[in-house]
DNA sequence: CATTTGCGCAACCACTGTAGTTGCGGATGC
DNA sequence: GCATCCGCAACTACAGTGGTTGCGCAAATG
């Protein structure tokens, strides 16, 4: 399948979002601002956001002045929560092909590969883990 | 994107391979054998198999009493050369939204998302390092 | 040397997941 | 009431994958 992008645009959109709260004063960050900034479809946004909101990062309010808001400090946004709210199937993946009973590699390989694969993406949410969205705030501030 | 199965099929292939050499003698190991241990088509195991080739784990010939053979011993394949034989872009991707040049965070998102990509996908790597094909023939073996 | 067997490659099709878009309903504040 | 904004469902367009067929070439057999 075309890989998804929907990590790392998960992660600019928080990104975005803890930009613009700042300026925002007590209005929320609308969608239409975000999609800005992703140079994406306002409704594209409001998606991803939903995962987010689900997993208790974003809170959004409709009506006037509504928008988006963190739910939680930057620092208590871990990368590897994130990436597990908007990919939570993994990115290894079994084939789905039928096992032939004939033959014992193809009996026996499905629960050693997913072994394999479970640890394998342990460690890339062990990798993850170590950032938080505050840090990536920092970077970009000092890199901007 | 659909997430693709390719390394799943591809493990599965290189320990089918190296199964089934063990009892080919002299006659290689042919596409039509190895696609029925997977379920799937001879030409799609030859597309694969192409992919290990260029790598050098696996060596075809054709003619008569053609086929597939391991070219190296299965202790020195390792399954994170094996991903990035068939996956060579990574798992996780930019997306590739042209930049706001107008927004800090979309100018500065990239370079750093790139970073702690490249990061994750080393930690992934490394914990696919640390296992061979040698290793799953055995956990197959002990498990049929 | 003809035949058989099997790989290599290109072309094509069907399927599927994603991103993009529109439209409508409901909530919220002026 | 009315404007603004989220939430959700439906639809479209596109891209990547897996599956399939067809043809050319290589190699072994008789």
């Amino acid at each position: 399948m075309p890989t998804s992008s929907r990590f790392a645009v998960a992660v600019h959109l928080l990104c975005a979002l803890a930009f613009l709260e700042a300026t925002a004063g007590e209005r929320g960050v609308t969608s239409a601002e975000l999609a800005k900034s992703v140079n994406t479809n306002p409704v594209v946004v409001r998606r991803l956001l939903g995962s987010l909101t689900r997993a208790g990062f974003v809170a959004g309010r409709g009506g006037r002045s509504g928008g988006y808001g963190l739910a939680r400090s930057p620092a208590k946004i871990r990368l590897d929560a994130v990436l597990a709210a908007v990919e939570p199937d993994g990115l290894l993946t079994l084939h789905a092909n039928p096992t032939n009973r004939a033959c014992t590699v193809s009996c026996g390989i499905k629960p050693v590969l997913g072994g394999v694969f479970a640890e394998a993406e342990r460690a890339l949410h062990a990798s993850l883990e170590r950032r938080t969205l505050a840090d990536l705030l920092r970077q970009v501030q000092a890199a901007g």
